[in-house]
DNA sequence: AACTATTTATAAGA
DNA sequence: TTCTTATAAATAGTT
């Protein structure tokens, strides 16, 4: 439909294929269009140039989001499936992870939950239990003794302060200890 | 472009609608398609009939899957973003979750992590230990004495058989043990 | 961006 | 649906 046959293939010359481009982009968007009303029918046409221009046709009894959400519903299966699938799976193993560790405290930390388990489980949670318990009590100990050691280092360094008049800076031990407390 | 000049708007005629429907769609496909060769284009055409019948093109190189992805990469939006966003913010909460989670499991359960208690908090913290100890201890001794009964249980089922010749179903017992076992 | 000779699409009819 | 064909519409090459 022109001044001669054109045999379709690659349009090598490249400002005849930028024309044809613009030409039949027209004509395309007018076809979608009077399809559109005559028939009453929903198109989506989007289309990029080998130069990555971007246009597109979209009946206005619709959204191009629409005809993917039908686009989806009838091929029966999911567009943006590795987006959305990735963070299904994370999102189920996050969940998994969250239900065993809230398991865990329940067993371990409130000794709930414990209806599952048979005498060897529940010698070997004992046993964990009185592990952490000793860790725990030694850890006290550390503290007791490092105190302890604090308060010598204070009274030492008060005495040096009456000694030789020095001004000690208050804020900083109180403020170290406020911030090593502070766990979110 | 036929035998007669044609007004745009809907075609009433049931028939004639369709006629002109699968006419016409024949006729963008293929004009689809000449574009996509002659001009080393991407096209993507999905139709849908006014009584729901879904027709699409997709030129050979792509798929309808990267020209959505370049659709939302060119007009900058995720056309799912309200899903989307929810379930970046369900992610975001299991995440923290998680993290409190297994903080609580490494102070309390493993006793490490253990640097930022003070005195206090590590009485309240083996103190909570202990409590659940106990707990554990409990339930032990629970498990030990309703095993015994079992045991019982199960001499007196024997005592019967030999008195009036019944065959005890083993799988029964064992079966449950293994299913009250199992905990995932 | 216009023009126009020609090809192509298609409306109506079979 | 499919084919036919007169005619409208699209467009290739030109200006």
């Amino acid at each position: 439909m022109g001044r001669g046959r054109i045999e379709i293939k690659k349009i090598e010359n490249n400002t005849n294929r930028q024309v044809t481009y613009s030409k039949r982009r027209n004509g395309i968007f007018k076809k979608a269009h009077e399809l559109t009303v005559l028939c009453d029918a929903k198109v989506s046409l989007i289309m990029f140039s080998n130069t990555g221009k971007f246009h597109e046709y979209i009946s206005p009894s619709t959204t191009t989001k629409k005809i993917y959400d039908m686009y989806q519903t009838t091929l029966g299966f999911d567009l943006w499936s590795s987006h959305y699938e990735r963070m299904q799976e994370t999102l189920k193993k996050l969940k998994d992870s969250n239900n065993k560790l809230r398991r865990e405290i329940r067993q371990r930390v409130l000794g709930e939950d414990l209806d599952g388990l048979d005498m060897n489980d529940l010698t070997t949670l004992e046993q964990h239990m009185q592990d952490s318990l000793t860790v725990v009590r030694e850890r006290k100990y550390h503290v007791i003794k490092t105190q302890t050691d604090t308060c010598r280092k204070r009274e030492t360094i008060h005495q040096l302060e009456k000694k030789f008049g020095m001004v000690e800076n208050e804020g900083g031990y109180e403020s170290a200890i406020a911030y090593s407390n502070g766990y979110i």
